[in-house]
DNA sequence: ATCGGTGCAAAGCTTTTGCAAAAGA
DNA sequence: TCTTTTGCAAAAGCTTTGCACCGAT
């Protein structure tokens, strides 16, 4: 995580292998809230934690598969579920289009998705953050959770 | 369009109905294009610009239907999806749930989405898109359009 | 041995599409 | 008249669900 040289506050997060290799220590969390640990879970958490893209359903699935071809696509889609419940991951919706998954790891962050490429890179201003509670503040809401998403293109050089 | 009376610079954007009865403008800007000025496109554009709040192709059928029983869903969808391309209408996907639209009237705005109600408020701040451009472009990439979403909850008194 | 989890197939929901009939220009 | 647009029904894409079997604890 490093910090850019502009005045800015904002931060990227470059290429981060989510706090790798936490694989214990989730599933100690998850025993903890009475879910049994499968080996289509534990494969799915795997893909999920070596993963550097927001994979959707399918591409989580295509991955397992390799791994454990008697996987299904229905499991991938409970376990998503399950571990969105769970707080363990986020769930966005790119363009409207299906799901991608990301694993939750301790900060927040946003999402700049290459609109030519699909590429999402992560980055965090807590200027915004803060400019968001203030409208949210004059408007009377406290908020809860908010999305913000810049499409961009690669400028050109 | 009124300012709060805060330090911030926060627009926002109040049941504005937009740009109310520019139908004509709007046949002419759709003639222009090679666009036919059928009864169904007619009925639909009248719904969006007297709407104040962000429906669904399904609430758009069923209010259209209201006023002609003929009006398919299919047609909606094609409607939809021609305005869009047009840029006359914006599409959301609040949630992840189903595109919901509304009219494109000149400013951009964001949404703040009360999760209790499912109701939208518009706003605007000039701040925050200037922060945008600022990542944007140290992380090398040109904004081609955003998505900034509050979802809140009223503030307890 | 329990009871939760899985795979499979079927269904659900939103959205798109093929086609013949209808209607703008 | 000549295309474009429509309605209908069917299909497509993503996601959920019912059910009987399987497996983690």
């Amino acid at each position: 995580m490093r910090k850019f040289a502009t005045e800015s506050d904002l931060t990227h997060i470059p290429a981060m292998k989510h706090a790798l290799n936490q694989k214990p220590e989730y599933e100690k969390e998850l025993r903890k809230a009475g879910v049994r640990i499968t080996r289509p879970r534990r494969i799915i958490l795997d893909i999920l934690s070596s993963t550097e893209d927001h994979p959707d359903a399918m591409k989580i699935f295509h991955r397992a598969i390799e791994i454990d071809d008697s996987i299904s696509l229905s499991t991938v889609y409970r376990t998503m579920n399950l571990l969105e419940d769970m707080g363990a991951i986020h769930r966005h919706a790119f363009n409207g289009g299906p799901s991608r998954f990301e694993q939750a790891h301790g900060d927040h962050h946003d999402h700049l998705i290459d609109i030519d490429t699909g590429a999402v890179i992560e980055f965090k201003s807590d200027k915004i953050e803060k400019l968001q509670e203030e409208i949210a503040k004059s408007l009377g809401y406290d908020i809860v959770h908010h999305r913000l998403e810049l499409y961009a293109r690669k400028t050109e050089k």
